[in-house]
DNA sequence: TGTATGCGAGGTCGCAGCAG
DNA sequence: CTGCTGCGACCTCGCATACA
């Protein structure tokens, strides 16, 4: 079941995008091409009636109508099913994240406050490029990139924190020893490293950012693999789909290109990576690119930051790829810009809140 | 000088697949 | 069937800085 916001903001989008002229009109009459049970009606209702996220929920209807209008979208054509991913997750390799499927169509993905593009096994970003690959499960990348470092930085906290009985090595813990040392840590207090620590964890983001970045470097010798590398950090899949949301501080309504459209439209150029270990492993990328009407030169960047996902060495790190460019200026991302027949289209004002 | 805002870092949560 | 783990998605705290 997914949070009260994201259903709120997923189901406003696709409110929007149903004809409805508002969002307390859809309430009302239940638009029968907005194909949701029951439950998620009531469900629905409820969310709103609390006000929680209303101006969230505003936002969202309006760029549904946006979408519906738009001569890119469905262009006033009223739309006879839509399909809300809602509980279900997309089966299958490469998905496009599409939140909202419109007469089997159209693909649409909501995208609310977030930056994130993947959030991955390290060794699958940065071995396998992000591939389609088997279940293969990766070992842990600060262990496999470094082995002492980690070891180090593990006996110094089980002696800082006064825990005895564990393993020599992280990986051999038990689920019951990994839950001791997160209370261990909790009871601790404070946020993080302890600052104890913190000198043996900057030599391991040290030691892992660089190798981290040599090995991803090695992999995208090829320029046909940088490109690759690139549709894939950017979500640019071989279907188009629609991204509707906002961002810090305006709506995003955005097609997004296939690779057939991309290269038509712009020349590849390079994709560097950089380590940058600061606070925790880290590794920058930039891609080069040439627009080929004009010949304008571009760069879209990102980073990729390299964490524990459950408290240090409660299982492996993950690595939460970012995208520092904004949406508007991304090679492949294109705005929805200009007129639509929708009864609301227009550019609404963020940071929201205050009321 | 107090207050708002942006941003980076640490953290939470739920689903899917799988092993037992 | 049940619990565990990896992964995807996102939250929230608190510090630094800009602003009134």
């Amino acid at each position: 079941m997914p949070d009260d916001r994201t259903t709120i903001t997923e189901l406003a989008t696709a409110l929007g995008v149903s004809g409805a002229g508002s969002l307390l009109e859809a309430l009302a009459e239940r638009p029968a091409n907005l194909d949701i049970s029951g439950e998620s009606w009531v469900r629905l209702e409820r969310i709103l009636a609390t006000g929680k996220h209303e101006a969230l929920a505003r936002a969202a209807f309006a760029n549904g109508a946006f979408f519906a209008g738009h001569p890119a979208g469905l262009d006033g054509r009223a739309p006879r099913l839509i399909e809300w991913s809602g509980d279900r997750r997309i089966p299958g390799d490469q998905a496009v994240p599409a939140d909202l499927l419109v007469d089997r169509v159209y693909m649409i993905s909501c995208k609310y406050l977030s930056q994130i593009l993947h959030n991955t096994a390290p060794a699958r970003l940065f071995d396998d490029i992000l591939a389609p690959s088997s279940q293969a499960t990766h070992p842990d990348w600060f262990a496999e990139l470094a082995q002492r470092q980690h070891l180090a930085l593990y006996r110094s906290t089980l002696e800082l924190l006064d825990l005895e009985g564990m393993p020599d090595s992280p990986g051999w813990m038990e689920s019951t020893q990994r839950a001791q040392l997160r209370s261990a840590f909790r009871e601790r207090g404070g946020r993080g490293m302890p600052r104890e620590l913190r000198a043996q964890y900057d030599e391991l983001i040290g030691v892992v950012s660089t190798t981290s970045a040599e090995r991803w470097q090695e992999a995208l010798r090829e320029p046909a693999q940088q490109e690759r590398m690139l549709w894939r950090l950017l979500r640019i899949y071989s279907a188009t789909y629609y991204i509707l949301g906002i961002d810090r501080h305006r709506t995003m309504r955005l097609r997004v290109m296939t690779p057939w459209e991309w290269r038509q439209t712009f020349e590849f150029r390079s994709l560097k990576v950089a380590p940058d270990g600061r606070g925790q492993p880290r590794v920058n990328w930039t891609a080069r690119y040439r627009e080929r009407a004009g010949g304008r030169p571009g760069e879209v960047h990102g980073h990729v930051e390299i964490r524990w996902s459950h408290r240090p060495f409660c299982g492996p790190p993950e690595a939460k790829i970012y995208l520092d460019t904004r949406h508007d200026d991304v090679p492949g991302y294109v705005p929805l810009d200009g007129r639509s027949r929708g009864p609301d289209h227009e550019q609404l004002r963020f940071p929201l809140g205050g009321g």
